[in-house]
DNA sequence: CCGCATTGGTTGACGCTACAACTGATTGCC
DNA sequence: GGCAATCAGTTGTAGCGTCAACCAATGCGG
């Protein structure tokens, strides 16, 4: 117990505390809106997105669980709500029979597009729209830096969220 | 449905991904050191350290829920399981008897002395450490746009954690 | 001082997530 | 080929948070 241990000081501590009211209040904000007007949770919504911007709006349920940062059982529990709520499919895969494919459908390409502008909104109003193009930028470095700690594999960069314009993605068959 | 909606540029995307990617991650790594090292939540962390820095080391649960952004059930439930466990103890107020006031134990202030030099460890690990000075000025200054709009009351903002040198607080009777 | 809305707090039920245990398929190794 | 280890996924259980219902105390208007 050497008690070298470096405090913080009055600036880190004011960005700290400031750090962990955002990652509390967030989330909530989040959901709320999305829970409210499309009855899905954020991290639902995220799944849907990612599966919408997949090759054939399909993928491997440990693929999906990764890229989206579940585990697998939790995962395998919200794929059986979605499911039954008839927004995605889940076949198996022909060429590895252990795995699950899991496939957003059209009812859920049709619930995104509904939900996107709502949600753009959202984290216009909470986050973007209050930062100037520079802050935003700062932003992405400093995300950036952390994540690089917390998520070195860059799981969760690529992914979650489209916002391009237009619906989520071409429904070629 | 104007469809006039303002879909996000590259950089606000890469930004908000990024963003949304940490506040996922973060509370995650926070919990899973501190639960590791003493058996105690984030929240339930910031809850005792919260009641650590007030007067008298006591809070009716209302002010407490507040400054902790809790539900008043959900602290109820987590005020119950933390004296259970004898960190905090309930009585009721002298001046108003709707109220309960929760105070920190000695036991309760021991243990986040004794988890405060490992929790400040991770918040260096994995954030300010990482960080340029200059970037944790522009974190806070980031953050607290985003809190003028999530927490325009600064519920949050004086509360939660001290992370200053020595034992938590002035153990005076 | 009485009636009623409001506030402080607790409780119970439900939903979601983590964890552990398990099945079935696959890979590696001899 | 066969056995062990690993991997993909599901299921059950327990813990935590939310919501609704509830009780007790307060305060306010008449």
């Amino acid at each position: 117990m050497s008690s070298d241990t470096r405090w913080l000081s009055t600036e880190e501590s004011a960005a700290w505390v400031r750090l962990v009211a955002l990652t509390e209040l967030l989330p909530n904000a989040l959901d709320a809106q999305l829970l409210r007007d499309a009855g899905l949770t954020h991290f639902e919504y995220g799944a849907l997105m990612a599966l919408a911007g997949a090759p054939e709006r399909t993928m491997v349920m440990t693929e999906l669980a990764s890229r989206t940062n579940a585990t697998l059982p939790r995962l395998s529990h919200v794929a059986r709500r979605l499911e039954e709520r008839g927004l995605i499919e889940r076949s198996p895969c022909r060429t590895d029979r252990r795995a699950t494919n899991a496939r957003v459908t059209e009812a859920g390409l049709d619930l995104i597009d509904q939900a996107a502008p709502g949600h753009v909104d959202t984290v216009r109003a909470n986050v973007l729209d209050l930062l100037t193009e520079e802050q935003i930028g700062q932003l992405y470095q400093i995300a950036g830096a952390v994540l690089a700690k917390l998520d070195p594999e860059e799981r969760l960069a690529a992914t979650s969220c489209q916002f391009s314009e237009g619906p989520a993605v071409a429904r070629a068959g």
